[in-house]
DNA sequence: CAGGTGATGTTAATGCTGTCAACATGGGGC
DNA sequence: GCCCCATGTTGACAGCATTAACATCACCTG
């Protein structure tokens, strides 16, 4: 009786909220953040307004639901890119782990370049400008969201480290250069000065942005 | 009679523009792009809201006008890092040419960090997603008031480049790779996974992030 | 198997926003 | 001195987020 996995039977959804959060996905998808609009994504499941504050406390809660969607979605990205790079077998393992972290960096702008709407989601405010900084907290702070792309991240530079080949000094905060770099190429393609960039030279950009950071970082 | 230099004489503002952008600029410095809302800007001035379409096509266009203002406020900031930056008489012009690109690297992160709501609006998307790329164009689409900041980046490039000391084949592009990793820094601070560091442990990170660039760079 | 109950969805209303049309004012050029 | 157009005003409309009050129905309990 029920129509299949989500029944959408007359009064009751059944699975609005994950309807909502798809709704609202496809128009961050086509919009950006501000494009999320609580009204459209319930008009677009074909439920009132009001029935999405069953499932979310607010606009920026249903927003914050679709940053997660996109964080997951910019990892898988990561990783299907990491995938991607055959690792030759008998290689050098301190060259497999450069290919690694330059997968990565490709991975991500990527997306960022494949689904505009859905990265500016992915890393716009959702909450308030909170003031607070943990004393000591170090980046233990990660949102959930984040932390699988992150966590990508660590672990390349970590092979790096391995093999022996980092700069010395450079393991400090080597995630956040590396991070930094990708995300402000990222930010620059969408919507600073190298939008208007065709194809052909933005590879090459993003080519010379990711060895400079690699050679920062390594020997 | 009029009075002082911008006269808000009883029907006729005088010089309601800039008073808009003002009252503007100060409504994003306190909450981003999102907070600069014509209505409320028009309010601060003591003005009709229509009023302030005699002067704007609409609030993206305002909001444009904040967004200029916001740029030339970061190139200021970090011209002022310049300044501060004492360049010893008889130094080696490499290790100038370095410590100007640091230099602006912190007055970067520093206006960002001291006016985040500013910065965010510098930087926010106002125009439509436009998807054209101009076939040829380098870098030469930029917009008014991104040019200063970035001319200041490719002087501080073009410097370290003459002082002999570019790593060969690093000049492509250099500016880009500077920019997006300081731009992703500031980013990743304001509203990223480095949001909640302490000041103390932030400045290492930004000095790790502008150093690894360039060591990057340069040989 | 009947009944009630809480989760889920609906309607109605409020106050905010951007934006337009129509009207008012008055400063500066003839 | 007078008129005209740049500049500002009032009024209105649609869309948004959000709340309060009401409706429905799936399921648990007796």
């Amino acid at each position: 009786m029920s129509e299949g996995r989500s029944g959408k039977a007359g009064y009751h959804h059944g699975d609005l909220r994950n309807a909502l959060v798809d709704a609202a996905s496809e128009l961050a998808r086509g919009g950006g953040p501000e494009a999320v609009v609580l009204r459209e994504a319930a008009r677009r499941v074909g439920v009132s307004p009001t029935a999405a504050y069953r499932h979310f406390a607010n606009q920026a809660d249903l927003l914050q639901a679709v940053k997660d969607e996109g964080q997951r979605r910019l990892a898988d990205s990561m990783e299907e890119a990491i995938a991607e790079t055959e690792p030759r077998p008998g290689g050098d393992p301190a060259e497999a782990a450069k290919a690694r972290l330059m997968a990565l960096g490709f991975g991500y702008v990527r997306f960022a370049v494949t689904e505009p709407g859905m990265y500016r989601t992915a890393f716009c405010r959702a909450g308030p400008d909170r003031e607070k900084w943990t004393e000591e907290g170090g980046a233990a702070e990660l949102r959930p969201g984040d932390a699988r792309s992150f966590r990508l991240l660590v672990g390349a530079v970590d092979a790096i480290d391995a093999a022996g080949v980092m700069r010395p000094g450079s393991r400090t905060g080597a995630e956040f250069a590396a991070w930094s770099s990708v995300h402000g190429l990222a930010m620059l393609i969408l919507d600073g000065p190298l939008h208007d960039l065709p194809p052909r030279q933005r590879e090459v950009i993003v080519t010379r942005t990711l060895t400079t950071i690699l050679d920062g970082l390594t020997v």
